[in-house]
DNA sequence: CGTTGACACGCATACGTATGCAATTTAGGT
DNA sequence: ACCTAAATTGCATACGTATGCGTGTCAACG
C-alpha cells in the first residue's frame, strides 16, 4: 500500500541503499543520481517510514513531555515555548498528560520511542526519576524537582521570588497575613512556602496555620482558600498564592463575594501566566521566564543526549516582581470588617488600569 | 543496550516468537510457559519496543491531532476529552500544532506512524484532508469542516445556536446588535455568522457592516473589536461574539473601559468553554458538549479504521443558551452614552451571581 | 601505460517484533 | 497399543530503513 524506499529505487534505477543516502544528502551520491532520486521519489509521493528509520537508527527525534491536564492553563504556558524550542533542535514533542491520580505509564517512556523525556509535574518523592535513570533515559526536570536526584534540571528561584512577595507586603504595611499555597508534596509548593513564611518571619511578621491554607495548584483551590481565609475572625489583608492559578481562582473567588480588590485585600501570585495579564484579572505576580525556561530546558537535553555521561547541570532563573493591580496598602479600617456587611452580598469592584498589561507583557 | 525479547526468550528458554505471544496472550501458549516468560520479561524489565511492532504490524495505535496553539484555551478544553475518549479505544494521542502562518506539515503525518487523524483546525479551504483522503489515512474533521469534503464529521448545530442568541437579544429589547465573529475563512466563523444575521433579519432587525467585526479566534479579537464597536457614534447595546474567547477579550475590554456589563451592554459567546464559568465572567453563552464531541469523534475515528470503506458520517451536536450574567435588558436611557462621561474612565463593575458556575457546570 | 586514489554505487545485513507454516508433543478415543 | 486431532512450539521470514564493506569506474599522476 505505502510506498517505500524499494519503489523509490526501481523507479530511478538505483538501490534501495543509494535511495535513502540520496534523501538525506548523504556524500557519496553523484549529482545526476540525487536528482533522478528526488524526481522519482517526489512523483511517487515518497515518505520515509519513522518505523523503519527508528528501528535501524534507533534514535525517533521524539521527545516525551509529562504535563499536567491542559486545563489548567500553567502547562500550556510552559509547554508552547517549550515545543517552539525543542522544535528548534530538530526534536518533536511528544504530550503526555500527569492526572495525579495514579503514577504515569511508564512503558511508553521506555519502549525505545522516546530519545529523552521531560518532566515538568514531579512530586518531590517520585520515583519517575529514578527509574529513568536506571534505564539510560535521558531527561531533564522543569520548573519541580525531585529529592535527592542528582540531574538536569531547570528551575525558578521560589525561595527569592517568594520573599520578595513578602518584602512588598511587608513594605506596604500589611501584618495580617495569609497564603493559599500548592501541596508541600511539590518542590514548588514548599519551597515558595518556606521563602515566604522566613522572609515574613525576618521582617517579623507571623505566619500561624490558622493563615495557611494548602491545596492543588488549581483555581479551586485558591477559591475555597480565599473564602476560609475570609471567614475568620481577623482576615487577612493581603494573600500570596502559591501560583497564579491558584490567584485567579482566589481573585474569582473575591469577585463573587463583592471584595474590593486591592481596596480591601491584597492578592499576589506566581508565575506570571500570560492570563494574569488580563485585564480583569491585572495580577500582581512574580513573573518566571516561561520562555527562557523552555529554551534552557530544550538546550539541557540536547546537550545531555550528546553527552550521556556529562555531569548534570542545574539552572535557575531569577524571577521578578511584577507590580499590576492587585496590591495595595492595608485599610486603615480594617478592624471593622463586618460593618462592610455580609460577605456573599454584591459589591463594587474597581477595575484598575495595568501599567503593564496585554500581550507584550510576557515579552517585557 | 536495551533488552529485547530474545534476551527474555534466551532466558526462559524459548524462542522468540513465543515470548511475542505469551506476553499478547496470544492462544496457544501453555500456562507453564507463559509464566516463565512472563517471569523472565519481569525480571529483565522488558518493553517491547514500539518501532519494532510498528514495523511489523504496521499499526502504531497513534492518533494525530492537529490543534491550534494550546494558548488558545479552546483547545484545551477540546483536547482532554478527546485524549481520554481515544484512550479509552486503547489509542495514543500524538498532538501537532497548527499555528496559522504556514501550512500543517504534512510528511509526520504520512510516515506510517499515525493510525488515523483527527483535524481541529482546518480552514474551510484547506488541502489537508484532499491528501489524507488521496494518501489513505483515516481521518475525521471535528468543530470545523471542510468545503466539499465528504468525510467523517463532528460538529454543533452553529446556525441554531447563533439563532438561538438572536432570538435571546431581540426577546431581551435589543435592537442596536453587533458581532463580533470569527474568520470568514472557518466554517464555524461562517455558520455562526450567517445564523446570527439570518435569525436577526427574520426578526426584523439589522446587521449592518459597520457593527460587525471579523478576527481571528483570541482575545484580542475581541478586545479590538469591542472598543471598536464601542467607539461609533450609536454603539451597540448588545454584541454577539463568534466564540467565548472572543467574548472573554471583550469582557477583558469592558472591564478595563469600566463598561457595566451586562447594564449597559450585553455579551454573548459560543461554545462555554470552562472558563466562561468563571466568576469574573460569568459569561451567556452558548453551549457545545465537547466531551460528547470528543467521544463522538473517538467513535467515529475506531469505526473508520475498522471499516475504511464505510460511507462517510456527519454528527450534529445542538447546543444549548446557558443564561448567566452578561446579558439584559438594554437601558432605557441608551442614546446618552456621553453622559456616563469619557470611555476609559473607571467604573464599578457588577459581578453578578451565576444560576450554573464553577466546575460542574461543564458537566450539566 | 600502469598505478593509485577518490568516488559512486550495490550487496548484505542489522534493527525488534509479529506471523504463516511446519514440526513436534500431547491428549483422546477405540 | 494405535490412530487422529488438537495443542504447543520453533523456523523462517517480512516489515522499511540505515550502514559497513566490497566492487567497479574513472581521472589524475608518475
Amino acid at each position: 500500500m505505502a510506498v517505500t524506499s524499494h519503489d523509490v529505487a526501481r523507479l530511478a534505477g538505483v538501490s534501495q541503499p543509494t535511495v535513502s543516502r540520496a534523501l538525506r544528502d548523504e556524500k557519496g551520491v553523484s549529482a545526476a543520481t540525487r536528482r533522478r532520486v528526488r524526481e522519482a521519489a517526489r512523483s511517487l509521493g515518497y515518505v520515509p517510514s519513522q518505523a523503519g528509520r527508528a528501528l535501524s537508527t534507533r534514535r525517533s527525534r521524539k521527545i516525551g513531555v509529562i504535563s499536567a491536564e491542559l486545563s489548567n492553563p500553567f502547562y500550556p504556558a510552559l509547554l508552547g515555548p517549550l515545543h517552539d524550542a525543542l522544535a528548534g533542535h530538530g526534536y518533536r514533542t511528544v504530550l503526555f498528560t500527569d492526572r495525579g491520580e495514579r503514577p504515569v505509564e511508564l512503558d511508553p517512556l521506555l519502549d525505545g520511542s522516546l530519545d529523552g523525556v521531560v518532566l515538568t509535574t514531579s512530586e518531590r518523592t517520585s520515583s519517575l526519576p529514578g527509574e529513568l535513570m536506571a534505564r539510560g533515559v535521558p531527561f531533564v526536570m522543569v520548573n519541580r524537582t525531585v529529592d535527592g536526584i542528582e540531574a538536569d534540571r531547570c528551575v525558578a528561584g521560589n525561595r527569592v521570588g517568594a520573599a520578595a512577595v513578602a518584602e512588598l507586603l511587608a513594605h506596604l504595611g500589611h501584618r495580617r497575613v495569609a497564603a493559599i499555597l500548592g501541596p508541600e508534596s511539590t518542590s514548588t509548593g514548599q519551597e515558595r512556602a518556606d521563602g515566604f513564611r522566613d522572609a515574613l518571619a525576618h521582617r517579623g511578621i507571623d505566619l500561624p496555620p490558622a493563615r495557611m491554607v494548602h491545596g492543588p495548584f488549581d483555581p479551586d483551590t485558591g477559591r475555597r482558600g480565599l473564602i476560609r481565609l475570609i471567614s475568620t475572625e481577623a482576615p487577612p489583608t493581603a494573600v500570596f498564592c502559591g501560583n497564579d492559578v491558584i490567584a485567579l481562582g482566589a481573585l474569582n473567588a473575591a469577585a463573587s463575594l463583592g471584595i474590593d480588590i486591592p481596596g480591601r485585600l491584597t492578592i499576589v501570585g506566581f508565575d506570571d501566566i500570560p492570563m494574569a495579564a488580563w485585564e480583569v484579572f491585572n495580577l500582581t505576580t512574580v513573573r518566571v521566564d516561561l520562555p527562557e525556561m523552555a529554551r534552557s530546558v530544550a538546550a539541557l537535553l540536547v546537550e545531555r543526549l550528546a553527552a550521556p555521561d556529562a555531569p548534570a547541570r542545574s539552572v535557575v532563573l531569577e524571577p521578578r516582581l511584577i507590580m499590576r493591580g492587585t496590591h495595595g496598602p492595608p485599610r486603615r479600617d480594617e478592624e471593622d470588617y463586618e460593618s462592610a456587611g455580609p460577605l456573599h452580598q454584591m459589591q463594587p469592584r474597581i477595575v484598575r488600569a495595568d501599567t503593564e498589561w496585554g500581550r507584550d507583557a510576557s515579552r517585557t
